[in-house]
RNA sequence: GGCUCCAUCAUCUAACGGUUAGGAUCCCAGGUUUUCAUCCUGGUCACAGGGGUUCAAAUCCCCUUGGAGUCACCA
């Protein structure tokens, strides 16, 4: 039995960086038949806890992924931690220190001085005297004093800390007798069952403080893989500015869950020379002992093309559905086939898509004086005037090859190339000298409307 | 600063002692197209540096350099 979890604390949303590891852990889980749990770290007692699990909720939806059993909230499992840190306190494993903020702020700054480590001198260990008067105590777990903790990582291999360089008797209750996080994320996986901690690197140098905990609590140590952080192209921590905004951005700017998860998953992982990976073949493949242990950089290049890999792909069906989160109402039109098939080819995203399809169904405001410079010439009006009359005089114009019929006989009849007759067309339909193929625009808006366009142009 | 991790094209990556160091994105060129995009073909570009070990090193070891993470009564 696999059990995973993802366990992020209350931001107030998910981002990019939370949403790879969160798909990871799941992949796991679910390819191995397990669970995958959703747990919201408030120890702090933040105030946006339950909006912040809806948010991620709301995300994981969004991209297709799905938590089991109902959400936990470490706010809400005070109790169970108090029983713990008091079982400690029982058996000896752990201490009340008096030791003021005041103090220990001095220690520091002592230790600091002669350019030692900062670290608690362990007064209180063995301490049995009577406290001194108001106090209020934090509680300490006895770390050992020698010897080494070794972490042993599905990613990184195993990790040896020296205790002298890394721990002391660390906090696990504060004086108000709340937990302290290392504390409570170990009590947390033993308790909840999980075997298999999937996060990023960041916590690697916090895991020994953990095993500590699973030791003195007597739980089993899971397995550990460390997943390298994704940075920007200057080889920092990805910030908003990068791209690490909410996961519900990338659906406003138009990607889809399949690209952005096909994206974050290839981030230091890989199968061979796959790149399109379905979310059958990620069950399928994904193994975390896979996982790269070098940080990756985040590139919107890849993503983009990723995005435009499945929007090509996409059944028109499909892509109309989700066209009507971006504005677009395609439903009932008539010709949606053809204005589909004319645009899913050329975009990047679902929103360029939806702007590409309001520029054909929306006539040009207007004509621009470089656009017209560069493709209405002299001879141009007499091209139009007679492709006007071509196309009033064509019977039964319904398809793209339809309009482009006329065009060709046109374009022989005046022993032109189609060049002539393509730019000014282009500029009376779309107002710019780029865009689908004009038979296809044709068969969208009809003949009157092209007719109409044409005229606009001829008389600007 | 201590500790830990990391190091192959601009970017994501393949190679798990033996390859002309492969693929993809980006970029460039050519073809296709009425235009742009798509698509097709081709091209440019990498083992951070230095020592070892070995018949043989991108791969193993050490050092240097560079980068990142972490050192709280934050999570």
């Amino acid at each position: 039995m696999v059990v995973t979890r993802f366990a992020p604390s209350p931001t107030g949303y998910l981002h990019i960086g939370g949403l790879r590891t969160a798909l990871l852990s799941y992949l796991w889980a679910r390819k191995n038949n397990g669970t995958f749990l959703l747990r919201i770290e408030d120890t702090d007692f933040s105030r946006n806890d339950e909006a912040a699990a809806l948010a991620i909720v709301e995300a994981f939806k969004w991209v297709g992924l799905q938590h089991d059993g109902k959400i936990e909230y470490q706010s809400s499992r005070l109790e169970i931690y108090k029983q713990h840190i008091q079982q400690l306190l029982n058996e000896g494993k752990a201490y009340k220190c008096y030791m003021s903020k005041e103090e220990l702020e001095a220690l520091r700054e002592e230790q600091t001085q002669r350019k030692e480590r900062p670290k608690y001198d362990n007064r209180y260990r063995e301490f049995t005297g009577t406290p001194p008067e108001g106090r209020e105590a934090v509680v300490r777990i006895k770390a050992p004093l020698e010897g080494s903790i070794t972490v042993h990582d599905g990613v990184k291999g195993d990790v040896v800390f020296n205790v002298h360089d890394i721990l002391d008797d660390f906090i696990i209750a504060r004086s108000d007798g709340t937990p302290t996080y290392n504390f409570v994320v170990a009590v947390d996986d033993a308790l909840m069952g999980v075997t298999d901690v999937i996060r990023g690197d960041d916590h690697l140098s916090n895991t020994p403080k953990q095993i500590v905990v699973y030791q003195a609590l007597g739980f089993p140590i899971p397995k550990f893989f460390h997943v390298p952080m994704i940075h920007n192209h200057d080889g920092k921590k990805l910030s908003k500015r990068d791209g690490a905004t909410d996961v519900i951005a990338y659906k406003t700017m138009g990607y889809t869950p399949e690209a952005l998860l096909n994206f974050l998953v290839r981030l230091g992982w890989s199968h061979g020379d796959q790149e399109i990976f379905s979310m059958v073949e990620m069950l399928e493949l994904f193994d975390p002992s896979d996982i790269n242990r070098s940080a990756s950089v985040y590139n919107v290049e890849k993503l983009d093309w990723l995005n435009s890999h499945y929007l090509k792909n996409m059944t028109n069906e499909k892509l109309c559905e989700l066209l009507e989160f971006h504005g677009v109402m395609l439903i009932s039109h008539d010709k949606r086939e053809i204005l589909l098939d004319a645009v899913k080819e050329r975009a990047k995203t679902l929103s360029e898509m939806a702007m590409l399809i309001s520029e054909i169904l929306v006539k040009p405001a207007g004509f621009e004086e470089a656009v017209l410079k560069k493709g209405y010439k002299e001879d141009s009006k007499e091209v139009l005037e007679k492709f006007s009359t071509a196309l009033r005089a064509a019977k039964e114009l319904h398809l793209p090859s339809d309009y482009h019929h006329v065009m060709e006989s046109v374009v022989t009849e005046m022993g032109i190339g189609f060049g002539k007759i393509g730019q000014p067309l282009r500029i009376a339909l779309l107002g710019k000298l780029s865009g689908p193929g004009l038979d296809s625009v044709m068969a969208i808006i009809g003949v009157e409307e092209t007719l109409e366009r044409i005229n606009t142009l001829i008389s600007y």
